[in-house]
DNA sequence: GACTAAGTTTCACATAATGGAACCAAACGG
DNA sequence: CCGTTTGGTTCCATTATGTGAAACTTAGTC
């Protein structure tokens, strides 16, 4: 037994190996998976043949490699159809870019990560996939933040201690403390913003879903640009998001959304 | 569930038990899983414990349902970046959109069925992921004809097993011989049509994509209603998709896109 | 307050994962 | 050309891991 922390049987290494091979966001060697994987050759060797056999992931026979098969594609559909907010979202989406004209996101919570499922792109229409199921850090965006302010006090620190707190700009929030207080401001507010703390330029104002129970399920934003408009003009869509924020809770509600941290 | 053969390991029945569970379609209890499972009780329950520490599943403590979990989208994104045509080919599905105006599907092959990976909608633009993802079965779809017609000897014989020939309208090929025969049509033309068969009014004309050793990588198509347009107007464009589908295989191959069955 | 259905834990047992080492096959280099 | 390295696959004795019948604990019912 190494001295792996809470990796459960085996079904965790497989996982973990897939992860792996997703991170490199390319087909991998094997010797490329065997250097960095702590496993040993044998056993590293079976589980991708296992999950290769699985679906999981595609070999290519011709250079070596293993990529993340097509499967995953498949059940992540049903992923996204039955256990993300997006669904349910859409038509409310469609109501608020059409009547902001901006950019919108749709994220959730996922181990202190924000995770976008959907999105609405004010110019370019269609664009999916390729950002929903992307992740970004919470610390610095305005859909993380909205839901970090609402998460009782054992989350909110289990997520801070996930974040990394890198300085992506001058704006960038860069410590718990500083981002405890924004936090609070947020909560006051009902609503937060993202100040070009993520990418310089790019500003958001951004509410999150709550249960009834004030659980956080997601978060809605709307993005634009600091060349477009200003942090005050977007605010005055606040009222907005926030109903629209509020019925999309509401059907949530009606649909028994599965509560998830 | 003994039909389907090699359920290697305990992996093996982990990912069996998140298709069981993404089959249904929405959250589940316990014990309608344990009913359709083969599984013994004690089993079951802890597969589903270490697949939702995993982050595979969500369960819902209020309602004691199990749904698929969020860090599967995560994973589907990168698959569907580093292992479908979707990113490639998303430009000249765009340019494809904008000269035909109908709405456009790119699908691969996946155990014999077809499974889109991306889509363009003609009248309403944004409406992704919910098709992405999505199967449908290869014997009465344009894109699966489409690909089967351009398969080698095996891969044709083991993918035909698995069709059901479910006659869904009047025009499906209900047998292996029609449509062996509807498939050296295709071969000889170079492009397959849906004469409604899957869909009454529905109507396709699609094309394979073909990498230069003639390996089958995906198809595209062209749809539209009989309400709309006509076999013949919608056969004029063929060249086009034919153009379009040779533009994506060569920047695959380019590329190096893996060779999946 | 007995009865049932649904979910959780236990425990003796056997299967199935483990990993060091041997093996094979290309590529390399002298 | 033949020894050597690198990258990948298979063996096999060892034991950790997963197994599932049965016992148990809730939570609902009548």
């Amino acid at each position: 037994m190494g001295a792996e922390g809470h990796v459960d049987g085996t079904v965790g290494k497989a996982l973990d190996v897939l992860d792996m091979v997703a991170s490199h966001g390319r087909p991998v060697r094997f010797s490329d998976l065997l250097t960095q994987s702590a496993y040993p050759k044998a056993t590293l060797y079976r589980l991708l043949q296992t999950l290769t056999n699985q679906g999981m992931l595609a070999f290519d026979a011709g250079q070596g490699t293993y990529a993340l098969g097509v499967r995953l594609v498949r059940l992540a559909h049903a992923a996204w159809a039955q256990s993300s907010l997006a669904p349910i979202a859409r038509p409310y989406l469609d109501e608020l870019a059409e009547k902001t004209g901006e950019t919108i996101h749709l994220a959730q919570m996922d181990l202190g990560q924000v995770l976008y499922v959907d999105k609405r792109n004010a110019s370019k229409p269609v664009e999916m996939f390729s950002s929903a199921g992307k992740v970004g850090p919470a610390y610095c965006t305005g859909v993380g933040k909205a839901m970090l302010a609402f998460l009782d006090e054992a989350a909110l620190q289990a997520a801070i201690s996930r974040q990394s707190f890198h300085r992506f700009t001058p704006h960038t929030l860069d410590s718990p403390t500083l981002l405890k207080q924004e936090l609070a401001a947020i909560r006051d507010r009902g609503h937060g913003f993202d100040r070009e703390e993520h990418e310089p330029g790019i500003i958001c104002c951004a509410v999150p879903i709550l249960s009834r129970q004030g659980r956080v399920l997601g978060a809605v934003s709307v993005t634009s640009t600091t060349a477009r408009t200003s942090l005050g003009a977007l605010e005055e869509s606040a009222p907005l998001i926030k109903d629209i924020a509020a019925r999309i809770a509401a059907e949530a509600e009606s649909w028994r959304f599965p509560e998830q941290t």
